[in-house]
DNA sequence: CGCGTTTGACCCGCGC
DNA sequence: GCGCGGGTCAAACGCG
C-alpha cells in the first residue's frame, strides 16, 4: 500500500545492493587526485557496536556535513532523510522495496535522520546560560527578546544505534545538561550539550522503548571547532574505526571531499600518514576475514526496510510525525 | 578544585 | 486560561 508519501517518508527506503556492503566500516582512502576509494577492510568496530550492518538510505550529505560537524559516531547508518527529502524528493537509493521486513533484533544498526530545522518543537533554544552571568533581570530580558525573534532551530540529526550504551563516542566533549521522562516510554531522554566554548551544539540521547537496544542520539547544530579527538588518541581511534556513517552508505557514491573533511574534521588528505589512522589500517590484520564472515551473516540475517511509522514510534517526536 | 552528572524547578509553545 | 510535554537552568552532589 505504498504510495507516494510514504515513500518521502519512509527513512529506511534502502538501496538493498548498499546494504550488502555494509559491514564495512570506514571504507575510504585517499590517492593523490583527492579520490576517495573505498577501504572497507581494517578497520575494527568499536567495542559497544557488535555488528556492522550500514544501510543507506539518502539524504543530502552536504547538509549533513555542514549541520552535523563531526565524524565519529561509533555505530551503524541505516538510513537517513532530511527534511527536504521529505518534502521535494524520494529517498534516494530506493531500489529497495519497502516491503520486505528488517529483523531488527538480529542487526546492529543506525538510522540518521536529519530533523527539521523547524520543528513544533518550542523555539525558546537559548545559547547556552552557562557563559552568562547568573543575572536575573538580564536573563529575563534575554527571555523577552527571544521571545520576540523567533530562533530558528538548527537543523538536527537522529542516529539511531543498535547498541547497549547510551553515551557513544562520537569524538567530541559533551556535558549533560538535563533529563528528562519522555512520555509513553520507560526510558529518560538525556540533553547534552558540547563543552567547547561557544560551541551551541547539543545532543539528545534516548533509548527506544519498542526497540531498548537502539540509542537514539539527536545531534543539533554545527560544531565551529575541530573534533577534540584529533588530539587524543582514543577517541579518534574509536572514531576513525566506526563504521559509522562510512560504510555502504557511501560505498557506491563519489563521496565529495569537503563531506569528508567536515564530517570528519579529523580526518584530512595527509590522514593516511596520520599514525592514528595507520594505527586502525594496521590495526586488525584478521578483520576482513572476519568482516566477510560477517556480512555473509548480516545476509542472511538482515532484511531490509522499516517503514517510517516504526520510526515515528522510535522517535515520538520527530517532526514528520503525521498524527492520524 | 575543576569538571561532569543529577534532579527538581522553571520556561515556553501548543492544543483544547 | 489551563494543562501538558519538551527543553533548559542551576544548585547540589560526586568523582578524580
Amino acid at each position: 500500500m505504498e504510495n507516494e508519501k510514504d515513500r518521502y517518508y519512509d527513512p529506511f527506503y534502502y538501496n538493498q545492493h548498499e546494504l550488502n556492503h555494509s559491514s564495512s566500516s570506514f571504507p575510504f582512502s585517499r590517492d593523490n587526485n583527492n579520490n576517495s576509494t573505498p577501504i572497507s577492510q581494517n578497520f575494527q568496530p568499536p567495542p559497544h557496536t557488535t555488528f556492522t550492518d550500514c544501510l543507506h538510505g539518502s539524504m543530502d550529505y552536504n547538509t549533513l556535513s555542514r549541520a552535523f560537524d563531526l565524524s565519529c559516531s561509533s555505530s551503524e547508518v541505516i538510513s537517513s532523510i532530511d527534511d527536504n527529502t521529505k518534502k521535494d524528493s524520494a529517498v534516494v537509493g530506493n531500489q529497495l522495496t519497502p516491503n520486505s521486513s528488517v529483523s531488527s533484533s538480529s542487526n546492529e544498526a543506525e538510522a540518521v535522520i536529519e530533523e527539521d530545522s523547524t520543528t513544533k518543537s518550542s523555539q525558546k533554544d537559548k545559547q547556552p546560560k552557562g557563559c552568562e552571568d547568573g543575572d536575573e533581570k538580564s536573563k529575563k530580558d534575554q527571555n523577552k527578546a527571544k521571545k520576540k525573534e523567533k530562533k530558528q532551530r538548527e537543523p538536527r540529526f537522529a542516529f539511531l544505534t543498535k547498541s547497549e550504551i547510551d553515551q557513544l563516542e562520537d569524538g567530541y566533549r559533551w556535558r549533560k545538561y538535563g533529563q528528562k521522562a519522555v512520555k509513553n516510554s520507560p526510558y529518560p531522554r538525556s540533553y547534552y550539550r558540547c563543552t567547547s566554548q561557544k560551541c551551541g551544539v547539543k545532543k539528545r540521547v534516548e533509548r527506544s522503548f519498542q526497540d531498548p537496544s537502539i540509542v537514539i542520539t539527536t545531534y543539533e547544530g554545527q560544531h565551529n571547532h575541530h573534533c577534540p579527538a584529533t588530539l587524543r588518541g582514543s577517541a579518534a581511534a574509536s572514531m576513525l574505526s566506526s563504521p559509522s556513517l562510512f560504510g555502504s552508505t557511501y560505498m557506491g557514491s563519489s563521496l565529495p571531499q569537503d563531506f569528508l573533511n567536515q564530517f570528519l574534521p579529523s580526518y584530512s588528505q595527509n590522514d593516511h600518514q596520520n599514525p592514528m589512522f595507520l594505527h586502525h589500517l594496521s590495526h586488525n590484520s584478521n578483520f576482513q576475514q572476519q568482516q566477510q564472515q560477517q556480512q555473509e551473516q548480516q545476509q542472511q540475517q538482515v532484511q531490509l526496510s522499516r517503514d517510517y511509522g516504526l520510526l515515528q514510534d522510535l522517535l515520538p517526536s520527530f517532526p514528520g510525525k503525521q498524527e492520524p
